[in-house]
DNA sequence: GCAAGGTC
């Protein structure tokens, strides 16, 4: 039996079907498929099936000490067993095992891996090795026809990867991590493809900061043809700089003004050049993962949303493979052949149709050929509407049109430039027109609009009206937007195609980076910073541009892959001698940073810094940095992750906050303001759980969600309330509850108000409506729903248990309750 | 519980 061992199970499948002539059958080992004809096997791996790591002895952080880790040994161990499993059984029967994994480096070290495997359970058999560019019959056959032997010394190049990777990562990962004290789920990650991309970010925010913003002004003026119903059009004032170049903002406010008494002082402008030119707007290339990221970005998909869809609409056979570099379509791709596919499509079908009439159809070629994949397009299998969601659809429309695109035609553009002058000032206008839509009739994702300015001659007199002088401020550099930071990474050769969306990801998951377009925290300042002091390599380009040449000479027996590791671990000993002495400043560094992600600003209690913490039970509060001697705190909306914004509240000087949720995204604002706006309504009187303890207060308050209670206005820190009516408005009387010394309350709804009265009487005679449902817990004053689930959470479910009860345990157990509390209740009970 | 690279 010869066995054939693919990447994944799509190769697999498609391999065995040509091989065989569509006469395989599949079956299922521990969950592989297995595709089977005439003495044949095929699997598919799932991408690497084995990965490196440290032996289990160094898998305490805090037991050995991370410079340990440059000379440990390094395992190879099966991440993907049942594969490896049935890879071993299917090894044992096999007389010849060929390795058809994807023809990169990458796809050799995967296929050496595979090699192991085999060899591990069947010393004898001959194991070759068959390359070929894409997966077509043609291409298929020819490689099985002649097959060749794995290449070891490219699959080692792969190999020192992995380890330089791994031995750099971690060492410096538990390094930072550990000096600053932050181990399990909020480590400091390090690494060779995260840490330069960080270092693009922190780097532009650093120009963003330091910029210093200058004023200048810009003249518009409106200019019309003499003719009765002329439409008017723009025209900008400009002047020759000292180097002779067309300039049109003024520095100056005194010229600017000058300019605008100029122009003012007249009603006509005169032409005095007329340039008119075509201009060719060629198609765009065929989508690899980066282009297509960028497309679809530009219709509002993330680059991780972006890069699951195409995933998806791969998986299901309506697209190729999303993962690619390569931006020249193969020669097995017939364009024709394709388009016919759409024809008659209600949607698609008009411009395949269209295009299809073309003499001849010559697609585009990008930059970038390589052998592994052919560019992303459609493989004419068309999706029914129902098939898919909206969002899928629209990638899946997307990618067809860029096909359409790339064999489209040129599209052509008319410009008109038109200068004239006015009070011997000089006005120009810049006039745009599509003359040959071209591949725009087929891919409507690029802007076409035209910009109108008439026709007019030299010499010609037009009228000037509407002078407006404009103050402008030149603006800080734009940060990375997820697509142009993925295109500078793979200009830069920093990740691949299939890992750059994932590292922005990364980012955002450690804490480095928040809020789209990425904005780097104070953390991923101090860490890139840390790195440039001590590990200046891990945050350059330069370390992967070297290990791309490694690799190479690696590749091609100049080196072994002991040299290269060996000359690598040398270096990061050398870095680890520099860092120990600053461990403490470093960490020290880091803690701090944390610190100012979290800060809103001053607290009005004591000045101390307001930050942003989360209780024991997950929620967020705004609590001061002076606790426990300042126990100040405000609410945060319950729904959410709080995102600090640059922007401040001019009263408070605190920061404004917006909660990040999904689509349910809304800014909160100050949270100081809104504390004021929605809490404090007017104070009743003493909170009965922590009154005589802390000062507590009862307020009538309105929620985020519009809802109202009567809360403790020490809230998050003591959570007593009373529940109030949805709806009209509530009066505070002067008539006071004997037994809770509460103002009784007036409710105006409709046409006559009705008496609440005492908001605790009020409660107590609601819980009695309601004891039979629900906890007896409930019965008791303050409490309600939340409060029982707190209880509960603490093994207090009944009125019994309550009783049974150590008052000081429960308020060491249940946050928001006091020892004094329980004790009432007890008493009550 | 570290990286980056395959793949899902």
């Amino acid at each position: 039996m010869e066995l054939i061992i693919t990447e994944k199970d799509n190769a697999a499948r498609r391999i065995a079907d040509i091989l065989s002539g569509g006469s395989m059958d599949a079956t299922r080992e521990n969950g592989v498929n297995v595709y089977e004809w005439g003495g044949k096997r095929c699997v598919g791996l799932s991408g690497h099936v084995v990965g490196v790591d440290f032996p289990p002895e160094y898998s305490d952080w805090r037991d050995v000490e991370p410079a340990e880790l440059i000379d440990a040994t390094i395992e190879k161990e099966a991440t993907k067993e049942n594969i490896v499993a049935t890879l071993r059984i299917l090894s044992r029967q096999a007389e010849i095992a060929t390795i058809a994994t994807d023809y990169d480096r990458e796809g050799e070290l995967i296929g050496k891996e595979a090699y192991e495997i085999v060899r591990d359970v069947n010393e004898e058999i001959p194991i070759r090795r068959v390359r070929f560019s894409s997966i077509t019959e043609n291409e298929v056959t020819n490689a099985f026809a002649e097959p060749e032997e794995l290449d070891f010394d490219l699959a080692a190049a792969g190999e020192a990867r992995q380890i330089i990777d791994l031995i750099w990562g971690a060492a410096l990962t538990r390094f930072l991590s550990l000096s600053a004290g932050q181990l399990g789920n909020d480590f400091i990650s390090v690494g060779r493809v995260q840490s330069p991309t960080l270092k693009l970010l922190v780097d532009r925010e650093r120009e963003i900061e330091a910029f210093d913003p200058e004023d200048y002004w810009e003249l518009f003026v409106d200019l019309t043809k003499a003719d009765d119903d002329a439409e008017s059009f723009d025209a900008q004032y400009f002047y020759l700089d000292e180097e002779d170049n067309e300039a049109e903002r003024v520095w100056d406010e005194a010229d600017a003004e000058a300019a605008f008494e100029d122009l003012s002082s007249t009603s006509e402008a005169t032409v005095v050049d007329v340039n008119r030119r075509t201009r060719t707007d060629a198609p765009p290339a065929p989508f690899n993962t980066t282009q297509f990221i960028r497309a679809a970005s530009a219709i509002g998909y993330s680059a991780k949303r972006a890069m699951s869809i195409a995933e998806d609409l791969y998986t299901a056979g309506y697209i190729t493979y999303p993962r690619t570099d390569n931006t020249v379509y193969p020669d097995d791709l017939d364009p024709e052949v394709l388009l016919d596919d759409f024809v008659g499509h209600p949607t698609l079908g008009e411009d395949a149709e269209d295009l299809l009439e073309a003499d001849e159809i010559r697609p585009t070629e990008g930059d970038e050929e390589t052998t592994d994949h052919p560019p992303i397009h459609p493989t004419g299998e068309i999706p029914t509407r129902g098939d898919v969601s909206d969002d899928e659809w629209e990638v899946f429309e997307l990618v067809v049109r860029r096909f359409y695109a790339t064999v489209a035609e040129d599209a052509v553009w008319e410009h008109l430039r038109v200068v004239a002058e006015a009070a011997d000032r000089s006005l120009k206008a810049n006039g745009k027109r599509l003359v040959e839509p071209g591949y725009h009739a087929v891919y409507p994702y690029f802007s076409t609009t035209e910009n109108y300015v008439p026709d007019v001659t030299e010499g010609e007199t037009l009228s000037l009206t509407d002078i407006e002088l404009e103050e402008k401020q030149t603006q800080p550099p734009r940060r990375y937007g997820q697509s142009r930071l993925i295109e500078t990474m793979e200009s830069m050769g920093i990740g691949t195609k299939s890992t750059r969306h994932e590292t922005i990801e990364k980012l955002y998951d450690r804490g480095y980076v928040e809020s789209d377009p990425p904005r780097p925290t104070r953390l991923a300042m101090a860490v890139v910073e840390a790195a440039e002091n001590y590990a200046d390599r891990v945050v350059s380009e330069e370390m992967t541009a070297q290990l791309e040449a490694d690799m190479d000479a690696i590749a091609s027996g100049e080196a072994t892959l002991e040299d290269v590791t060996g000359e690598s671990r040398e270096m990061l000993e050398d870095i680890f001698a520099e860092l120990a002495d600053s461990r403490e400043e470093i960490g020290d560094h880091i803690r701090k940073s944390l610190k100012d992600d979290k800060r809103l600003g001053p607290c009005p209690e004591c000045g101390e810094d307001l930050l942003v913490r989360r209780s024991r039970y997950g929620s967020y509060f705004v609590g001061c940095d002076g606790y426990p001697d300042c126990e100040h705190t405000i609410p945060l909306p319950s729904t959410g992750k709080p995102l600090i914004l640059e922007e401040t509240c001019e009263d408070h000087e605190l920061h404004e906050v917006k909660m990040l949720a999904g689509r349910q995204t809304f800014v909160h604002g100050c949270p100081l303001c809104k504390a004021e706006e929605a809490g404090e309504g007017p104070i009743l009187g003493e909170c009965p759980d922590c009154g005589d303890e802390h000062d507590g207060e009862l307020a009538v308050k309105t929620l985020q969600s519009g809802s109202r209670l009567v809360g403790c206005t020490r809230y998050p820190d003591c959570e007593y309330s009373l529940p109030l009516p949805r709806r009209g408005e509530i009066e505070v009387t002067d008539e006071r509850c004997e037994e809770h010394d509460l103002p009784e309350l007036l409710v105006h709804s409709g046409d006559e108000p009705w008496e609440l009265g005492c908001p605790i009487c009020n409660y107590q005679e609601f819980q009695a409506r309601e004891s039979e449902s629900g906890s007896d817990l409930e019965s008791l004053e303050g409490v309600g729903a939340k409060t029982v689930e707190k209880l509960a959470a603490a093994g207090i479910e009944s009125l019994d248990d309550l009783t049974d009860a150590d008052p000081d345990s429960v308020a060491a157990d249940v946050d928001g309750i006091s020892a004094d509390r329980v004790r009432s209740w007890q008493a009550k009970a």
